[in-house]
DNA sequence: TCTGGGGTCCTCTGCCCT
DNA sequence: TCTGAGGGCAGAGGACCC
């Protein structure tokens, strides 16, 4: 975006988005305190309605917590294939008033309408007619900010969000407009905690700088944030406490990894039953690498232990794979330099380092030995994924208690030990 | 009170190569 | 042949976001 010209960014948010699809389609519940969320003994909150956020219920709060808070809320699981239908519905709402749309979860999205308001209208009009165009397709409510930067337009969505009251939800502006000559002054008074960036962690070193806003750290000398905070952080955030944000909304990043992860319901202390899981989410990371037309050189495993520590093991190969064997063969042997004994109560594997597919199929040809030929069993199971569904089939590893059962040599880039049967590329 | 699951990005360290 | 500097990558961990 070149200098001279004068972005408008339009950030959408969608108020209490799950538990509003759940509405639709349980309209008996409205008015009531909702929670969707994991439901076990370990699960957490995902989205509360207004009524459950009055009894102090939000999201990120374990269930437990919740119940105990607000004994009387509708409980419900979640339905995630569901909200990504809606969620893809309302982007098309959304790309109808510009190709500049960026999602950042299945409820938020980014809009660069610079280029939209001499067919569409100013930055405000484009808000109110988007929130009234959502509403009336799918009878979803959502704030909207209006911005020079995606920053500033973010924080505007917020400030124009509903409240949770003790009577009941209160109602937001709906829609809020910051101006370029604005944003200093809307920034300044807000907590420093709002800025992107800013967790618990870096939240803490400010307050030992005396930080509370964030105008106090557009105050504060460069010097002092980089010497906390470290020099890349340090001074992006006196940019941002600046209203400096020339980030680009950038439609259709592709993903960097692909993972999944599980928390039991009781803590694993048995190395094969571990390695059961880790087979099952290999062959479910596969199977999303291969919709998405990738493959992947770098697998990691993650280990949640009962005391909440977390280890990450990886490994890199010369090869990128998207098949589960190979994955999982990889994790594995992570798996292997991992002592379980003290108990594991989260398993994680993810496939990063991605590559297009059509790279893939390359040295997989080369590899694969005679029998089997991994990419058409892969071709095969997807096949009977797309026909009856993800659970019809999976790893005959995840199941047996046999454990995983290793290939001969030579079919992958991960070797029948999972360590990388093609070396490390050239380096330097 | 007891902490999900999906991610991204940054920093630091060690290793390898030039 | 040895040594140090510097660059780049891999691996690990931390912080953060929704």
């Amino acid at each position: 975006m070149s200098a001279g010209r004068r972005r408008t960014i339009v950030h959408v948010d969608m108020d209490a988005f799950f538990v509003s699809v759940e509405l639709l389609r349980r309209p008996e519940l409205r008015g009531r305190p909702v929670v969707v969320g994991g439901t076990g003994d370990r699960g957490v909150v995902a989205a509360a309605s207004y009524e459950a956020r009055a009894y102090g219920v939000h999201s990120a709060m374990p269930t437990a917590r919740a119940r105990r808070l607000c004994p009387h809320a509708v409980f419900l699981p979640g339905d995630h294939a569901h909200y990504a239908a809606v969620s893809r519905r309302v982007m098309e709402v959304f790309r109808a008033y510009t190709p500049l749309v960026e999602p950042v979860s299945l409820d938020e999205a980014f809009l660069d309408v610079t280029g939209a308001r001499r067919l569409h209208g100013d930055g405000e009009r484009i808000a109110r007619a988007i929130r009234a165009e959502v509403l009336e397709r799918e009878g979803l409510h959502c704030s909207v900010g209006v911005a020079p930067s995606k920053l500033v337009a973010k924080l505007a969505s917020e400030a124009a969000k509903p409240r949770a009251g003790r009577g009941g939800p209160e109602p937001g502006l709906g829609v809020r407009v910051v101006r370029p000559e604005e944003v200093r002054d809307f920034l300044r008074p807000l907590p420093a905690r709002a800025l992107w960036g800013v967790g618990p962690a870096t939240m803490a070193r400010l307050e030992r700088l005396g930080v509370r806003t964030v105008g106090d750290i557009a105050d504060l000398p460069e010097d002092a944030l980089v010497h906390a905070l470290g020099p890349a952080a340090g001074r992006q955030l006196r940019r941002l406490a600046a209203g400096e944000d020339d980030r680009p909304v950038e439609p259709d990043q592709p993903p960097r990894s692909i993972g999944h992860e599980e928390t039991f319901p009781r803590d694993h202390h048995d190395r094969e039953a571990l390695r059961r899981e880790v087979a099952r989410m290999a062959d479910a990371v596969a199977w999303r690498l291969r919709r998405a037309g990738l493959a992947a050189r770098t697998v990691t495993l993650k280990v949640r232990f009962g005391d909440f520590r977390t280890i990450t093991r990886s490994t890199t190969a010369a090869q990128a794979v998207d098949d589960g064997p190979a994955i999982a063969r990889a994790a594995s042997a992570l798996l292997d330099r991992v002592d379980p004994s003290p108990g594991v109560r989260l398993l994680g594997v993810t496939a990063s380092g991605l590559v297009e597919g059509a790279a893939r199929q390359l040295t997989l040809d080369d590899l694969a030995g005679p029998a089997p030929a991994w990419h058409e069993v892969s071709g095969a199971v997807d096949a009977i994924r797309a026909r009856f569904g993800g659970d019809a089939i999976g790893p005959a590893a995840a199941l047996r208690p046999g454990g995983l059962r290793v290939k001969r040599t030579g079919d992958a880039p991960w070797g029948p030990d999972g360590a990388p049967a093609a070396g490390r590329p050239h380096r330097g």
